[in-house]
DNA sequence: GGAAACAGTGACACTGCGTGCCACTAGCTC
DNA sequence: GAGCTAGTGGCACGCAGTGTCACTGTTTCC
């Protein structure tokens, strides 16, 4: 659940800067961005300002009446290529969801032996979900779209099967089970649902604070519902 | 999660309305035209039969390399009219799920007061999962297909949608919460993530038995994870 | 400087899902 | 029979997603 939007830029620092800024030479050894160097033509844009363009499009006409088309028009790219950059028109909606998922991983794998495990997910989960404020409404605008609009629940549940596993991955490496085990699958799947039931809490209420709600929902899991029944 | 394959027959009213009595020919093999009764032309088959076929064509040849116009023309009718017993092509899958969910929101209407909210969820669940052993093969294959096909485990979010609000209807009514509030969606995202990674484990595991699995893995959420930890 | 290698682009054609439209068919009642 | 009614299916359309292939811009090597 949730990520930023930023990816790696070819030809520029990466984040949410406009889309190409050096014509003629790339910006020598900027950052980590290896723009200049490879050979072959250059990309025509990227998938974070992709996914941009086309979020903006969602808000102004609605998902499904926006045509893959329509993106790459705003683009300036031929339809052809937004498939190179994105598998399906459901996948814009997501952005680059596997490199933030990288670094839960990370984090859990970090996280000290001793920890009780529903803590360490418990914790992992709020961090993994924890935004800038500067991302914080464009975050809630791209989660409004993909758990209102049909097309993209559905595809999410394909996006959340990484984010299972790493959690199930944890669970059966610190309990010494199979990954494939009962527990830890069941483990996975009741976290996705505690955190998708928060976010959907989260998105009625405008003011409201994700981490506060996530928190609240991750509880009931942690402590057991019949604590609160 | 689960259900039968049982439909209402063309002849019949449809729905929750007073079965008719299929005078000529009731059996769902392929062939026979359906009972008569009322003005206008019979239907061609039925949803169940439809269902039926396809999940055939499915077995032998995968979900994805069927054609719709396969299904059809398999079931002997057109194309257009596939589409008027069922929305999708993955909706085929699927069956007359609603009607099997309203047995279970009447088993949970009908549990005393004082049982505990969980236990009487995890009591009707397994209930809710429970077949004859006629129909056990039909099922695992059903879900085999609907588990393991990318398209169709999306599609099952939607589905599943109107499970959880049965769920999170008879917690809130038990609880004195409203049905949008945290703690009745929150129970149902996670009762049914559990029931799905019971599934999947039983899908891996030939000659097991669904309720059973089920029943550990609904009693890791009941009892809490912590417990099992 | 020029050729070759290379990465990315986009036009075109094709399959398949889902839908609106509409004429047609088959049952019933009067 | 006529008229009503419910269901059928052909046709055309829009749109997602894919394979193919020629083209374009960039680096590298001679």
């Amino acid at each position: 659940m949730g990520h930023a939007g930023a990816q790696d830029r070819p030809g520029g620092p990466g984040g949410t800067e406009p889309p190409d800024a050096p014509p003629a030479e790339a910006a020598p050894a900027d950052g980590g961005a290896p723009a200049a160097g490879r050979a072959g033509r250059r990309p025509a844009t990227t998938a974070a300002e992709l996914a941009r363009q086309a979020l903006l499009i969602f808000d102004e006409r609605g998902f499904d009446a926006t045509t893959v088309d329509d993106i790459a028009a705003a683009a300036g790219i031929g339809r052809r290529t937004f498939f190179r950059y994105f598998q399906s028109k459901n996948d814009v909606a997501w952005g680059d969801f596997d490199a933030h998922l990288e670094r839960m991983r990370a984090a859990l794998a970090a996280t000290p032996p001793q920890t009780p495990v529903l803590a360490a997910l418990h914790r992992a989960i709020l961090d993994f979900n924890t935004y800038p404020p500067s991302e914080a409404d464009w975050h809630r605008r791209r989660m409004a779209l993909i758990l209102g609009t049909p097309a993209l629940q559905a595809h999410s549940t394909l996006r959340y099967r990484r984010w299972r596993e790493v959690v199930a991955e944890f669970v059966a490496e610190r309990t010494g089970r199979a990954v494939t085990d009962l527990v830890p699958q069941a483990v996975a799947w009741a976290f996705l649902g505690v955190a998708v039931a928060g976010y959907e809490q989260w998105l009625t209420q405008p003011g409201a604070e994700l981490t506060e709600i996530l928190d609240r929902s991750l509880r009931l899991l942690v402590d057991g519902f019949a604590h609160s029944l």
